[in-house]
DNA sequence: CTGTTAGCGCTTTCAA
DNA sequence: TTGAAAGCGCTAACAG
């Protein structure tokens, strides 16, 4: 059985096509009667109007796609529930679209994304040093947002996350903890938030007139797993270079899934933490309150960045004039319990 | 600048519109020298075509709903990711419906859904007791293969997991670790699954000659907050009613998230676990390995789950007859540190 | 206020 | 092997 039109509700209520749809789309013009006999009619063929064709001919296709590396790490459908919210508010719908971190399935998704003709894209981190070949072509013409992808932050509205600062925030409270030997570990070599947040956590240390020494950073993938390994290679390195006078006391991780790997590396190897080592993480996912010892981290607005992020796509997309194109959110420390003094 | 058509390609090209159609659909009947001019014409105005046109006409959009209770909880960007991967591989694209366990977005949801003409819907947990309105009117046509809605289990493909066995499994655990005073954490109390949980729960007491007992089942929300609220009512109740010589020793929570949080919650009352409390927990999230103690739970294999499911999906968009359209999955017993022998 | 008409960009007969 | 024409379901002038 196939779905009613438009006629097939036009014929029902003994109008046109066209009155039809003016009433259903509640335009003043129709008399208050008509459109009731409209709406009775609509209903009893249980009629849904056809976005398809509807967009066909307003181009416009209130579509917008959600780009975002990894949905296993809780940082990213954070994201994506905020700016699902604000989108369905605005009568937007959100296609997913997940890159593994892979700058092929990126592109092809994009591809995709473009055929589908939606109105905009919000691009959520996961960028790599090589992955900027997508939009001169395709994506001129529609509405961007970017999240935490720095290279794209003066091409295109953006929210960023001002992972340098954050990153030397974190490591000077490490400093002031009274360490003097602090590892990072990093996230891919290529992720420029992971190099940001590297930028920050040698800055922090140059300042404090801690030397930086490339054996106490480590690369990790984003995963808890990753933070787990790195964690098992740091200390065996600890015990290579550095001698049993100088360990590592503590631990800036790129993001907190790392930062819980770590510290369940670090109880693996029969160090406990914070008492032996410190850890600190990035982001402030859910579950970093309530794991033990509760994550001391550096916290950024998840959802809120999800929705401010939907909400200047929708203001591009009306050509409204955004007040402000770059914003820039500042981490925050969170104390828990994951480090102490030396 | 208008995106370039299927008209702009033709003349270029110096062919009739169809001609461009079959070419670009790399149709046998089209010489292959024409077809080479097509495409180079195509690539030369860097066309793309519109999905939206060719979705009005071939009457088929491509575009699979994913509807979802709650993006925070990780497992259903799990079964997210599964559903992505596989639909992206068919190319289907996925729209995401985050419902937030609400009954009224969950229709409003699917009514937009529906607007849109996906050609299927995957319906992934979330249900509750009285959301069964949505199908008779609007989704009939499409395909629908659902997730853990217990309730539709039998009116459409479905994959389940075996709650209840899995509940009971978890349950016989804990008391041949020689547990006698068990707790429940379930669910929302309108929560299905959760109700499922709480069956085998009770079949595993009862079996084992274990009164079930009301004061030890209290209410979260699947929230790692929730599972932290619910022990410490648990443990006050331990206190009240239960008297010093008959604590609770053991808790199943309905799902990780709780677990974690009620582990946290445990500690925060000055329990060890597992010394003083032995905790398990339900789906097995990717965090569940590296919390201290690590969780010990009953494992849902998520990717799969989205993975199957989508593949249902496919199949029956594509008329092919499932040779299995009723697919359980047992959950497994992850044994890690989280349960210790009374 | 309501109806007629002309497309939106594509696929798909059907002829040539 | 290619082209002409019809039409998917809707909105948007424009006339009445």
């Amino acid at each position: 059985m196939k779905a009613p039109t438009i006629k097939d509700v036009a014929r029902l209520a003994g109008v046109s096509v066209s009155t039809v749809s003016a009433a259903l789309n509640d335009k003043p013009i129709v008399k208050s009667s008509t459109k009731q006999r409209v709406q009775e009619a609509a209903a009893k063929l249980n009629y849904r109007p056809n976005a398809i064709a509807r967009s066909l001919v307003t181009n416009e296709s209130r579509l917008v796609g959600l780009v975002v590396p990894d949905m296993a790490d809780p940082y990213f459908p954070a994201i994506a529930a905020g700016v699902d919210e604000v989108a369905g508010r605005l009568r937007y719908t959100v296609i997913l679209a997940n890159t593994l971190r892979d700058a092929k399935r990126e592109a092809e998704q994009i591809k995709v994304l473009m055929e589908r003709r939606v109105d905009g894209l919000v691009f959520a981190g996961g960028s790599t040093a090589g992955a900027r070949g997508w939009l001169g072509s395709a994506a001129s013409s529609i509405g961007i947002v970017v999240i935490d992808r720095p290279e794209f932050a003066f091409s295109y509205p953006s929210i960023t996350i001002d992972n340098e600062r954050g990153a030397e925030k974190a490591t000077r409270y490490l400093i002031q903890l009274g360490h003097e030997t602090i590892a990072f570990v990093s996230g891919p070599v290529d992720s420029y938030v992971s190099q940001e947040r590297l930028q920050g956590y040698r800055l922090a240390l140059r300042e404090s007139g801690l030397g930086y020494r490339e054996e106490l950073v480590v690369h990790g993938d984003f995963t808890p797993r990753g933070g787990l390994v790195a964690m098992e290679e740091l200390l065996s390195r600890s015990d290579r270079y550095l001698g049993v006078d100088a360990p590592v006391t503590a631990v800036f991780a790129a993001n907190d899934q790392m930062a819980i790997g770590a510290m369940h590396g670090a109880r693996l190897l029969g160090k406990e933490v914070p008492r032996d080592i410190s850890i600190i993480g990035f982001d402030d996912i859910d579950v970093a309150a309530v794991v033990e010892p509760p994550l001391t981290t550096m916290a950024v607005p998840t959802q809120d960045i999800g929705k401010t992020a939907m909400g200047m796509l929708a203001k591009c997309l009306n050509k409204e004039v955004l007040e402000q194109d770059r914003i820039v959110f500042q981490p925050q420390l969170i104390e828990r319990g994951s480090c102490a003094a030396r």
